[in-house]
DNA sequence: TGCCAATTGGCAGTCACTGCCTATACTGTG
DNA sequence: CACAGTATAGGCAGTGACTGCCAATTGGCA
């Protein structure tokens, strides 16, 4: 972390966070609906064409993540060896073992707001999706089959947000490491036998 | 089919069939951001009013299929089930097979324009997520395992839409049967050993 | 310090979508 | 066959997300 990457980026970083924390207050005080994006450059000491010049859309200023971009690269990584899911499961134990309270509380906020509003929710399943595409693209052009590497890895996200639904829908009571590690096991053997 | 259902039910599906045909011939012609919905009503002889209280959305105009939601228990009664997607790819099979060349061009037609807007790419992942989540409930309370279900139904549907947006992509060359048979090869016998 | 490029802000416009009220069918009764 | 009662369509006005365009500002660099 922490590189210097031009002065002006980090300010335009920065200014995004801002822009963030100032929208998720209000989403949460008022509810997604109920605020424009007016009220949220307002707060956030900026103009709402800049807002829109950084975020895109509205539904971004909840699911935009830092860390997303980066996070692409290292799960092609698991999933282009032997044993896909397997390397996947232990990569996602050790991330979800280094994220702090911090990070988790963020992260159940954001859940909880995505899914109190279907435009949200709708947004989520975008990024999710085009998520998917570069994933796959890059597993297939390791693997060599495109298509299986379509279906499969298309399943395999939309699986893990299955899990992630499931855990706003019990109250976060689950942790979510242990419901993403139950649904990597429904989709590592597949559905065939019932097998009970 | 063809059941009396009301007159007034009667005039309301034709009428919704009479402006989606408007609205496809629009969207073809002009593509789907250039089209206004008061031009899609005008030109299918509604009120605007109409077209919203019909479709709820100018998206829903493309992705609306009358065959959606009696489809939806046809196949929880494959996937209850020993062998749920044995089941369901017999079904599928047969569901293909009746399928006429008008009604795969109309298919064809309608995915074509999905894949060229990106809002409408997001309203069938919608569509699709909503479906998955009534399907989940149903198997899951058929199954008894919510967790496990939400996850594979999610995936299931998932992985299916991946195999149709392969099918776009290569020009509709392969027969979506095909494409979706080999991809429900790839989700019943998961992923783990590459197999190769 | 002064020039060039990039970034930001303000303005006006488009269009999807909604609530509300009126008009107009449709449905089942005397 | 008329007639009340109800559901449905249309019109109107308003909100707010989003965009293109131009002017002002700021930062980078000689």
């Amino acid at each position: 972390m922490a590189e210097p990457a031009g002065l002006q980026a980090r300010k335009k970083l920065a200014a995004m966070h801002r822009i963030q924390n100032a929208a998720l207050d209000l989403f949460d005080e008022h509810g997604f609906d109920a605020v424009t994006v007016e009220a949220v450059a307002e707060a956030a000491e900026a103009s709402p064409r800049t807002v829109y010049r950084y975020f895109g859309t509205k539904e971004m200023l909840v699911i935009w993540d830092e860390e997303d971009e980066p996070a692409v690269s290292p799960i092609v990584e698991q999933l282009i060896g032997d044993d896909p899911i397997g390397a996947l499961r232990r990569a996602m134990r050790g991330g979800f073992a280094a994220l702090g309270e911090d990070e988790l509380r963020l992260m159940r906020r954001r859940v909880r707001l995505i899914y109190s509003s279907p435009s949200l929710e709708t947004a989520l399943l975008l990024n999710a999706s085009e998520k998917s595409h570069s994933i796959a693209a890059a597993v297939a052009s390791a693997r060599g089959d495109d298509f299986e590497a379509q279906v499969f890895v298309h399943a395999l996200i939309s699986g893990l947000i299955g899990a992630m639904r499931h855990w706003y829908l019990s109250g976060f009571a689950t942790p979510l490491s242990e419901l993403v590690d139950r649904a990597l096991t429904v989709l590592e053997h597949g559905f065939s036998p019932p097998e009970r």
